[in-house]
RNA sequence: GCGGACGUGGCGAAAUCGGUAGACGCAGCGGACUUAAAAUCCGCUUCCCGUAUAGGGAGUGCGGGUUCGAGUCCCGCCGUCCGCACCA
């Protein structure tokens, strides 16, 4: 009788008995060695999706492996559980966003314990209950008195009908991502975090980051963008409201000789002065505002510039030097006004070239001073027309520019960075309140960490747009912690950033007095693998260093860096189909007939679209949940390890899930056929012994550098070879390991292989098996010959044959005599145990 | 525009050090079993010439180069994808 896996009943059972035994539960005191695998943790939006099933697939594999190889393992998983979803599910579906969020949480769970992940859930928390966020606000704190939080007067993107500021990335063509309304911009006071303090650190930690991509560490690099230079101040000629000079930055103070005008932002404060008096001086600041700043109008933008008829004087010529406001000098960068040097930067010179003026040379690659064409000259050269820095090379100048300005008390050497300081308020309600009191005597108090948490009121409306903590009738109005006052508290809440920066401390000790215990937290830390996606490249990935370092400046512990390995994986796709009217069509409507598709009902045409990302408005997702149902637990994960590397893209097919489902059905075969055949001849197989161990070892290696779809092509050649293998000990023994090799990616159908097996306790307790080294070295190798490069033959003979009698069989070898027709080559090449090589 | 990654059969992909290109899977084709189907098993499957399980030729985006030998190294193109974006 044909055996089939039943995974309906065999996926419960395993995961009712690992529950029970707590298999997965992490031990803080173990004498093991530790291993910390961690994978982003989900928003609870309400359903998995297949991409967490991908992520969370490759974390447990290698969590189960490194159990496996005797390492006392942390895999823990929680939610990200704060956040704008819950509120406008609030205002569209009248729910409270609590209950909401709870219970997304509790059917994501479900969906995940399906999965059979080895997860310690005694560890699980959510951000959005006061026991976390609660230890947050604590923390909060504790970066307050360390001098990293602050609050100042902010421009913030203000959507009037929603009445809340939104983020930069929820502002699409200058209106409201939800509302569509005009974003206004408007100053308000805002909380800030200092992460500029840390901006040098922060990028020279990168450099220690060896198991991070480095497309991340680039990506971190250019955002925290740091520019050495000279900022330094021009004297004006003509007075501007009481201001006798302008501050400019340049990256290249060598070439100061080289400026021919100066060039500021339309917002610049001297810009808005003049403007007062000149009509069309502000009718063209208005122009330069309204350009967007997409990246197709900035590409297209023409140089535009205003001259204002104010000059600047050179430093060292006493040249004047014309002043313009110029549409690309932007105000939040440097000091939002620049020296413009037309030869050596392109910007300037397509500047110049439209208002006529000067380009001249002060760099030059051979020391002749050519004219400028279209492209400034941005390479190495010496400096000319330089007067006392000539013939100097390009980094000399620069020092040798900044110390004439230090010196002289006109400029200094400066380093400018792109990072900006991490703004965390938000006007809504599902976040973490932010700890403080406003007091009209003692001004801004913090919260008494004994009256911490300060926790979310339950009793909310969100009828009306705005900031339900705000019009809230009660919460906000306290007793200031001070002088005791009437006071109000604070009714901003923390950017959901903020609570996913510390969570993977937490899962390393979660006590209840405090946000984590410093010397548990530290036998944890840092992650040795962290999984997620790569969206998460710059925001997530340098606020956690941030908050990490930031701990650690404030002494709460002695880890600079969260992540010690980072990897991230690719989406799963899938194809699309469309009608012919265009709209889009779910997999279930569509049905394959000869090379194309048809709809099923209908059975109109149907156009293939691309291969894409899985996304609602696609139609092509497929749901976790269904095909569990249909192919089991053990099918899904294998197909999310199969075929594709993990941190490339993994095209979603039918045809590939139901090869999974065959294959675990055939390795179930291959396991019953142990007691069944009782063929076990006692004899040795010593050709399948040396495949094992070879499988073995490459399994690992494969594992651990997450190369999951090398290994599973790596079982696939074992099972394949112990299916052609004769009975004997050998191939028994074979099948036993077979199990233990599959256990970390089909873990149900390896727990009962295991028992039906015979085996005593849980292969989930089970140690990795031992390789013998003697069994990786072939004793017998098949040698390549060629002819002038080209394979002509192939011979197999004993392993580390000597080169002249490689060389005599290799000549010897029929299609090479016939080939070669009695030449004698000139030269042998001889690769020992690998090939020969006749040239002719 | 700048920066980065990638380009291998019908498809997803292997090839860890410059040494037999295409392992493994999917799809496809042929066969066995079956009344039939499903399931399963066996065989073939880069392209071209060839009756051939003989043999030969071509072949890793394109054009050059280095080398006894290049998917891999170097130079120059082309294409796709990703990130950033007037950053002084």
């Amino acid at each position: 009788m044909q055996r089939r896996f039943n995974p309906l009943e065999a996926d419960a059972k395993w995961q009712r008995i690992w529950d029970e035994k707590q298999s997965f539960r992490a031990d803080d005191s173990s004498a093991k060695p530790r291993s910390y695998v961690l994978e982003m943790f989900p928003y609870p939006s309400g359903r998995i999706h297949i991409g967490h099933v991908r992520n969370y697939t490759m974390g447990d594999v290698l969590a189960r492996f490194r159990r496996m190889t005797g390492h006392e393992v942390l895999h823990p998983m929680g939610w990200d559980a704060f956040g704008m979803p819950a509120e406008n599910a609030a205002m569209e579906k009248k729910v409270h966003p609590g209950d909401w969020t709870r219970s997304n949480i509790a059917n994501m769970k479900a969906q995940l314990k399906r999965l059979g992940f080895a997860l310690d859930w005694s560890r699980e928390l959510a951000t959005c209950e006061p026991d976390y966020y609660g230890q947050e606000q604590a923390l909060f704190l504790d970066l307050y008195e360390a001098g990293l939080v602050y609050r100042k007067e902010s421009a913030v993107n203000w959507d009037p009908v929603d009445m809340t500021v939104l983020a930069n990335e929820q502002v699409i063509d200058g209106k409201g991502w939800r509302s569509g309304a005009p974003v206004e911009k408007r100053k308000l006071s805002q909380w800030f975090l200092k992460i500029t303090q840390f901006a040098d650190d922060l990028l020279s930690g990168l450099d220690t980051l060896d198991q991070w991509p480095d497309k991340v560490k680039l990506m971190q690099e250019n955002w925290i963008g740091k520019s050495v230079g000279l900022q330094f101040r021009f004297k004006l000629d003509t007075v501007v409201a009481g201001t006798e000079t302008i501050e400019v930055f340049s990256t290249r103070p060598d070439t100061i000789f080289g400026a021919s005008f100066a060039a500021m932002a339309a917002d610049h404060p001297i810009a808005l002065e003049l403007a007062k008096n000149d009509t069309k001086l502000a009718t063209f600041a208005d122009e330069c505002r309204k350009t967007g700043t997409a990246a197709a109008e900035v590409e297209t933008q023409e140089k535009l510039g205003y001259d204002t008829g104010i000059s600047v004087i050179h430093p060292f010529t006493g040249a004047k030097l014309p002043l313009f406001v110029a549409n690309f000098v932007l105000m939040d960068y440097g000091t939002g006004a620049v020296m413009a040097v037309p030869a050596h930067d392109q910007r300037d010179l397509d500047f110049a070239r439209k208002y006529m003026l000067a380009t001249p040379r002060v760099v030059s690659p051979d020391g002749e001073d050519a004219p400028i064409g279209d492209e400034a000259y941005v390479g190495p050269g010496t400096l000319i027309n330089s007067d006392f820095i000539d013939g100097m090379e390009v980094e000399a100048a620069k020092a040798a520019v900044i110390a004439r300005a230090e010196g002289e008390g006109w400029g200094q050497g400066t380093t400018v960075w792109r990072l900006r300081d991490w703004g965390v308020s938000r006007q809504r309600y599902w976040g973490t309140p932010i700890p403080f009191i406003h007091c009209e005597t003692c001004g801004v108090v913090p919260v008494p960490k004994d009256q911490l948490p300060v926790v979310l009121p339950e009793d909310v409306s969100f009828d009306i747009p705005g900031n339900p903590l705000e019009r809230h009738p009660t919460w906000k109005h306290v007793d200031c912690p001070k002088c005791g006052k009437a006071a109000r508290r604070e009714t901003d809440t923390l950017d959901t950033f903020v609570d996913s920066s510390w969570y993977f401390i937490r899962f390393a000790s979660q006590p209840d007095d405090k946000p984590f215990d410093k010397a548990v937290a530290e036998q944890w830390m840092p992650v040795g693998q962290y999984i997620g996606g790569i969206e998460h490249a710059i925001l997530h990935l340098l606020y956690a260093r941030f908050w990490t370092r930031a701990l650690n400046y404030c002494g709460k512990i002695d880890v600079k860096e969260p992540f010690a390995g980072l990897f991230t994986q690719g989406m799963v796709t899938h194809e699309t189909y469309r009608a012919r009217d265009g709209r889009w069509l779910s997999p279930e409507e569509v049905e394959k007939q000869g090379e194309g598709y048809v709809i099923a009902a209908t059975g109109e045409p149907v156009s293939l679209g691309r291969v894409e990302k899985m996304s609602k408005s696609k139609k092509n997702v497929v749901d976790p949940d269904d095909i569990i149902d249909q192919y089991g637990a053990d099918a899904v994960r294998w197909f999310m390890l199969s075929d594709s590397p993990p941190e490339r893209d993994l095209p979603w097919t039918v045809s590939g899930i139901e090869g999974s489902w065959r294959f675990i059905n055939r390795l179930w075969r291959l396991f019953g056929a142990v007691d069944e055949s009782g063929e076990d001849t006692g004899t040795e197989d010593k050709v399948l012994m040396r495949k094992l161990h070879q499988t073995i070892d490459d399994v690992a290696s494969d594992i651990e550098a997450l190369s999951f779809n090398k290994a599973v092509a790596k079982i696939y050649e074992l099972a394949n070879a112990i299916e052609k293998a004769k009975p004997s000990a050998s191939r028994t023994e074979a099948i036993r390991t077979l199990a233990l090799l599959v256990a970390p990616m089909v873990p149900h159908l390896a727990e009962e292989a295991w028992a039906d097996m015979g085996q005593a306790g849980l292969i989930a307790d089970v140690a990795w098996p031992d390789v013998d080294p003697a069994l990786l070295v072939e004793d017998e190798v098949t040698i390549a010959v060629q002819v002038m490069g080209k394979l002509r033959d192939t011979i197999t003979v004993a392993k580390g044959l000597p080169k002249e009698e490689l060389e005599a069989l290799a000549l010897a070898a029929p299609n090479v005599a016939r080939t070669i027709e009695g030449a004698t080559p000139k030269k042998i090449i001889v690769v020992p145990d690998r090939l020969v090589n006749l040239v002719i």
